[in-house]
DNA sequence: CGTATGAATGAACAGTCATTCACATTTCCG
DNA sequence: CGGAAATGTGAATGACTGTTCATTCATACG
């Protein structure tokens, strides 16, 4: 058993950035099987095919995204700094695992339709809790944004794309893109970022 | 002649929605042929390849969106004035053309290497616009944002993500979406919206 | 009318796809 | 040690891939 678990491991983890670097339907089974160090054939013995270990990759991050925000979120009140913490897990998350999130956005067409329905509602909570957020923002006469639903698509996309250029070896580091990120979500509704 | 170029177009037509749709891996060329109402032979007579029909319909919308851009910035002085054009051209744009804008997201890397060189750059070009715009509002003291270069990304990332959610059967207008994005991206450098 | 042209066909090509399976090998546990 | 369970192999499956090509067809031109 315990090098079977790895043996799992090495897949999805070969996977996950096979599937990520060049699609989906772009890396075959031999491709995979190669870059875990074995035939094709044993794969089958860990999964039971390929459209299985897409959903399961993805529904594996979207599952970690929500936990990893509820602890982000844990004990954090106040309007203001529900924001704040939402945006810094957000962005540091996708810095951890820009594979994991270029896959869960990008090959969602690729599963079928009840895998799909099943991430898209993982999603929808997520990103719901945004939205709550900005609701209430608006309401306390916190926030000046003209719509919360497409403010919270706004931010969303934003942030997320840092997964697009964002490189270790770059020219600025993992928390300072995190505050550049926060700055700007907090005067995209409105608010002064914190003077430091 | 006259039914070459209907024929040709109606190719670039259905192979942009398919590709749009499914993704350029998951759509074949008989598939393609199918939905043009034709076999798929008789494709070759009007493109050399799918690579080359792809890398065809990417650049023609590079081509077009930076032409767009020129004529939306045309005449258009002030930093704020031009930021405000940009955006309203990049948002309106995009949902004009949300396939297009689609493909040439997701597919760069689906192309070959000299095609992704040459859309890479075209995307450049476009980019280094509206960046160009965020430095200048800095150096004038009139944008407050921590990173040019990285605020150019997280709007561009922003307004593109319209083509995400928007359905014109949905609840706002295309003008009342371009606002919104406007006024998002205006406080988002520090700028508050016009009171209208 | 004869013929050149562009376009469409449908079969064929060689290769790759995900998946299966009978068979080895390794690993675990009593 | 023995046997069973887990794991890996390599070949085979049929379906599908992009592309080619000989052929047919309709139209346009001299």
């Amino acid at each position: 058993m315990p090098e079977s678990r790895n043996t799992k491991a090495k897949i999805r983890k070969a996977a996950l950035r096979l599937f990520a670097e060049r699609g989906y339907n772009a890396v075959s089974m031999r491709d995979l099987a190669d870059a875990v160090g074995m035939r094709q054939g044993g794969l089958y013995n860990h999964f039971e095919g390929k459209q299985v270990l897409l959903s399961d990759l993805m529904e594996t991050h979207m599952v970690g995204l929500l936990e990893a925000l509820d602890t982000a979120m844990a004990g954090i009140s106040g309007t203001r700094a529900r924001l704040e913490a939402y945006v810094r897990h957000h962005v540091s998350h996708h810095l951890d695992y820009p594979d994991d999130v270029f896959l869960a956005y990008m090959e969602v067409r690729s599963l079928d339709s009840d895998n799909r329905a099943r991430i898209i509602a993982l999603r929808n909570r997520y990103e719901h809790v945004l939205r709550k957020i900005l609701e209430d923002g608006c309401t306390e006469g916190l926030f000046r944004i003209g719509d919360a639903a497409v403010h919270a698509r706004m931010l969303l996309a934003m942030m997320t794309g840092v997964t697009v250029w964002y490189r270790d070896s770059g020219r600025l580091s993992r928390d300072e893109v995190v505050e550049l990120y926060l700055g700007a979500a907090l005067q995209s509704v409105g608010l002064a970022a914190v003077q430091s």
